[in-house]
DNA sequence: TTCGCTTAGTGTCAACCAAACACTTTAAAA
DNA sequence: TTTTAAAGTGTTTGGTTGACACTAAGCGAA
């Protein structure tokens, strides 16, 4: 770990890192209570990835940071959406055991920024690293008590994700690069938390624009094999691509 | 001032106070070598209201108690758009000069949690307390230089705004009681930075049941007097009252 | 080889909404 | 009484939404 000299103790940053695979949308958690923590206790394990920002470093940085050591990954899709910082944040006594065993300063105030981060599965390798020692992708139907104000966090973070799939076309990021149609509307329909007409849908996305067929289809299902699409637009120009006009059965709808 | 014992030396709030009037968007400034400053120093000297986080309280009590202080108002519409925590973002020569005859640790690093507020220009009778020795209101587009990173805070509070106002019917808060068709439309247009039909819009804002037209009328103009209108939902309701469709030419739209 | 299972894939119609567009009304001031 | 300034008002066209149900393709089991 780093020097107390180049952390601040009183702002971390902690993300909700979202993956998507089976028609599943997971986060990625850790548990801080594994192999190599000296703290044991086996309630409230899991929590966001995150740790303390560095003195050299800025918030966008931090967080880069933090997903770069556990997925090996960078240039993921990241998005700051709130910070958190009320005084009692950290104040249970399961955290605050914790933190004794963990941090130079267990008693400051610790405001953090939540960033949420989307990311294809298929890319990623998870490697637990530095005081991380256990990582898990959990479906967030199963998530349960987390850490510190992580529900809250985490809770966030989905209103957050959910606003945003309305409005720009960031929910490829969630996929591989070839994807088919019942991938992509099963994810929206799972962020969303309601079901789309399919013909509908389908009729939304090409015309759109925003993805293309491809010749491919898919090989070996047991069912007739679905087309693949892929996303139609530099494959990262800044963190959202334009803003277009994606309108979906019965949700929020926008000056226009 | 407080006891630096109940000062939390690295986070503060800033907020991008909006108000609109006379067609105009203002941003209500503070001076921070005022009257009262001991710190002189010409240029450079305009500021979001801001201040130091206190130990007891979380950050939206310190954005509404900032607030407070400068307008005497509480309930007023605030919303947390971003955290700017770059390690340079106070290390300027002349904000650090200016921090050391301010602040307990002049020297530490401080992330800034960023808040916009949208007020009723005609509730408002600006009291400067503390140390802000003046406050006004500038129209935005005469906005020059201010402290620190406050110009990175203002642009990106103006594109939440202009976010926000497409899906939330939060412009009304920045309107009194009464108003007229044409300053809604004008206040539209400010923020989104574009003309809209007049027909269209007063058609989908009627049509949406966002607005009531009262019996009454101007008085006293010289041209036709305008009707007034009121917002047609509780005065405040949680913070967004309801997400609703509110389409206008040629903008973001979303699924739906 | 046939049948059943499962998911992919497709088209139409009606209702609504968006966008474009110009003239009349009202009041005060000149 | 004329001028000036802003308010207020309808229609048409075209595109989008939303509702709706059957066929196609491939695999596996009988």
């Amino acid at each position: 770990m780093s020097l107390s000299t180049s952390l601040n103790p009183h702002v971390s940053v902690d993300c909700s890192i979202f993956g998507f695979s089976d028609n599943s949308l997971c986060l990625l958690l850790i548990n801080r209570n594994g192999a190599k923590s000296t703290f044991k206790n086996d309630d409230n394990r899991f929590a966001l990835p995150g740790d303390l920002v560095r003195d050299n470093e800025n918030l966008d940085e931090a967080a880069d940071r933090i997903l770069k050591e556990l997925t090996g990954l960078s240039g993921i899709f990241l998005h700051q959406f709130k910070a958190f910082g009320d005084p009692l944040r950290i104040a249970k006594a399961k955290d605050r055991d914790w933190l004794k065993g963990v941090r130079q300063e267990p008693d400051a105030r610790v405001i953090t920024v939540a960033y949420l981060a989307l990311i294809d599965r298929t890319k990623v390798e998870i490697k637990p690293g530095s005081f991380t020692n256990e990582a898990k992708w959990v479906p967030i139907s199963e998530i349960k008590d987390l850490v510190f104000d992580h529900n809250e966090i985490f809770g966030g973070a989905l209103l957050a994700l959910r606003e945003m799939i309305q409005i720009y076309p960031i929910a490829f990021k969630l996929l591989p690069v070839k994807f088919t149609m019942g991938d992509l509307q099963s994810l929206y329909e799972t962020i969303l938390e309601r079901e789309v007409d399919k013909r509908n849908f389908r009729r939304k996305m090409v015309h759109s624009g925003l993805v293309r067929a491809l010749p491919e289809k898919q090989y070996g299902v047991s069912n007739k094999p679905a087309r693949f699409y892929v996303f139609n637009g530099s494959t990262s120009e800044g963190l959202y691509s334009s803003i277009v006009n994606l309108k979906m059965e019965g949700s929020i709808t926008v000056f226009n």
